[in-house]
DNA sequence: CTATCCACCTGGCGGC
DNA sequence: TGCCGCCAGGTGGATA
């Protein structure tokens, strides 16, 4: 589920529980998701007015009154849900609860544990491990085809992986970038620092679509998040290429050009061989 | 610097 | 019904 379109999805969802509510207690359930959590998270949230929950590429961020800030990714698997004050009884995967004093519950379940939280402050964020590698969000003002292009100058590694290094642009994962060269019509194993001019142009376009349209169509399921046991509608009703080996192209058209399936640095890469150069 | 492999986890699916 | 191998939206560390 989570790219950067689930992601803001998830904090849209999330913003009118916590936003200027106060946290009243975490419970964590589980010692250690991806990393260990701070000794002290629980603790140092508590009491605390959520000021701002903004998002950087996947991570969610939770800006704390007194500068503290919560730093989630939500991995392969991660959800989280607003839930009711009557927080039904934790499932086998529901590794943290925030409850706020207005009486919200917001659950973190996460099976496969590929999440994360940790804390830092407003000061040291910029500089955190976690974040001072990341490359410019795709959707703000730091991102346009000259960055781009720039970022993909010299690299003789694919095209493919490349845009899932978050150094190059941060967000995209291996869904996203597949549908992003099926709408610009890049091959997949052209070599990085060919994609200049034109083509980081276009590139910079799809991408820019591509996510605005997912999180458009993410934005209709909003609620989904809010519900107990809301079934996510998301974006699946409308890729192209991704998941869709031996469909027919819907660019070429004709039966003769299907979507491949290739591997790529180990992932699944969809694409037309055809009108994808 | 790059590329490749692997580890971290659980669950769902198809095949036998 | 069960067991087995394979696959899955991410990331980062080790290695050559």
């Amino acid at each position: 589920m989570p790219e950067l379109p689930e992601v803001e999805t998830v904090r849209r969802g999330l913003q009118p529980a916590l936003e200027g509510q106060i946290i009243k207690s975490v419970t964590v359930r589980c010692p250690k998701l991806r990393i260990p959590f701070p000794k002290d998270f629980a603790k140092r949230l508590a009491g605390k007015k959520v000021e701002q929950l903004s998002r950087r590429a996947k991570y969610l961020l939770m800006h704390m009154e007194g500068g503290g800030v919560a730093i989630i990714h939500l991995g392969m698997t991660g959800h989280m849900r607003v839930i009711s004050s009557n927080a039904p009884i934790p499932g086998k995967h529901d590794h943290v609860d925030f409850c706020t004093t207005a009486g919200a519950t917001v659950r973190f379940h996460d099976p496969r544990r590929f999440g994360l939280m940790t804390l830092t402050t407003e000061k040291n964020l910029a500089t955190h491990k976690l974040i001072k590698n990341i490359g410019p969000d795709p959707l703000g003002n730091d991102f346009n085809d000259e960055v781009l292009s720039a970022a993909l100058k010299g690299r003789a590694t694919p095209i493919k992986a490349a845009l899932l290094d978050q150094k190059t642009v941060a967000g995209l994962g291996n869904i996203y970038v597949s549908e992003s060269l099926f709408r610009s019509g890049i091959s997949p194993k052209r070599q990085a620092k060919t994609v200049q001019g034109g083509r980081a142009e276009k590139l910079t376009r799809a991408i820019q679509d591509v996510l605005r349209d997912a999180i458009e169509a993410g934005g209709s399921t909003l609620k989904d998040h809010v519900q107990p046991d809301g079934e996510l509608g998301y974006f699946q009703h409308h890729f192209k290429v991704y998941g869709k080996t031996g469909a027919p192209c819907p660019t070429c058209d004709d039966s003769a050009h299907i979507i491949k399936k290739i591997v790529q640095s180990g992932r699944s890469t969809f694409y037309c061989s055809n009108c994808q150069r």
